[in-house]
DNA sequence: GTTTTTGTTGATTGACGAGTCAATAAACTT
DNA sequence: AAGTTTATTGACTCGTCAATCAACAAAAAC
């Protein structure tokens, strides 16, 4: 029973059925039929409206990204003050939304899907860029010079811990990598600033 | 013309063509062929010496993972006092044999390895637990009870700097990614200690 | 009310790849 | 010298999977 205006929603269902799959397996191995399958439709359907496997894992991960990018803006957007806007970006990065299983998993995949897939490489510096961009404006007022070398430490950090992430077991305890990263926040700040 | 006592000398060709493979591709999607053929020989006899495919990426990952332990170990040794071991450490860790395009891109590969492959875990989480010990008996005269948050920290910066190199174009700088680390344990000691 | 567009799938194609096997041969054992 | 173990491979099996196609159905357009 074909109703129209159906792309959209199943465009949405096939890139959330996506995240799931990937992390469910802990990998890129995951077949179109499996992944149309949860969105439930069938696999035929999958490649209508993507045309590729890529190019639905590309979906995916722009959704990843634009949900992590939005969250990161919410939270900027009620924050003032450099102090204020940092710990905006950290908690948004270690949020519950961001910061879970299925999503931290799917994100090391992306990561390894950038070594080969330009489109994809693109997608993560874009992200890595922004992030760096967002944690210069807070650490600029605050370290002056040292800004940059601060931002790339604490950028750096922030991944770390997301892959660490991956090889526990139990639900994420995004508190605790807040703390760890703010703990570096707090300990470069005071030698420079205080 | 068969020669006797080849096994140590295929298997070991087996694992060094498996990590420029890997590295090649970006990904763990290489077939036995491909390694079989870097290395040398036929796929059968690939498959004669190690049984299976998850085995060889094992042995590949035992096999960086034991050169990155003895690398440590050998600046430890040559380190006297907290200070010079856990610089030494840090050295070893981004060291060019260590912190070298192939080797960055396999022990990406094989994080995601470990998402599937209860004994890549294992020797994932092995590796880890050493990193952890060998910062902490470092850190432990420095920093007293603020040792473990710092090795936490320190231990997910170094695995964050890893991470990071798969993105970059160009050959690896391990001397900047040493010189991030330091600049986090300087910072975090200052703090505590002076 | 016929044509076009959109939605949908079962079946099929074509390629590829892990693992097995049978066969061959050199080297060690007794 | 006969028998066993080790080295080695080409050919083959069997499964899987991305992508395509033919066909059908409902809605929209004309």
């Amino acid at each position: 029973m074909p109703k129209v205006g159906m792309e959209p929603i199943r465009k949405a269902a096939l890139v959330k059925a996506t995240i799931v799959e990937i992390g469910r397996a802990g990998s890129l191995d995951v077949t179109v039929s499996q992944i149309a399958k949860r969105a439930g439709m069938s696999s035929a359907l999958a490649h209508h409206y993507f045309g590729s496997k890529e190019e639905i894992f590309l979906a995916a991960m722009r959704h990843i990204l634009s949900l992590y990018g939005a969250e990161v803006r919410g939270a900027l957007h009620l924050a003032t003050g450099p102090e204020a806007r940092l710990k905006a970006i950290l908690w948004a990065s270690f949020s519950p939304a961001n910061f879970r299983r299925e999503a931290v998993g799917a994100w090391l995949n992306f990561w390894v899907l950038a070594q080969t897939v330009p489109e994809a490489k693109r997608l993560l510096a874009v992200y890595q860029k922004r992030l760096r961009s967002n944690l210069l404006a807070g650490l600029r007022p605050l370290a002056g010079a040292k800004a940059e070398p601060i931002a790339e430490g604490l950028g750096a950090l922030i991944d770390g811990l997301y892959l660490r992430e991956v090889l526990k077991s139990g639900s994420p305890d995004g508190a605790a990598a807040v703390a760890t990263a703010l703990d570096y926040l707090n300990s470069q700040l005071e030698g420079r600033v205080a």
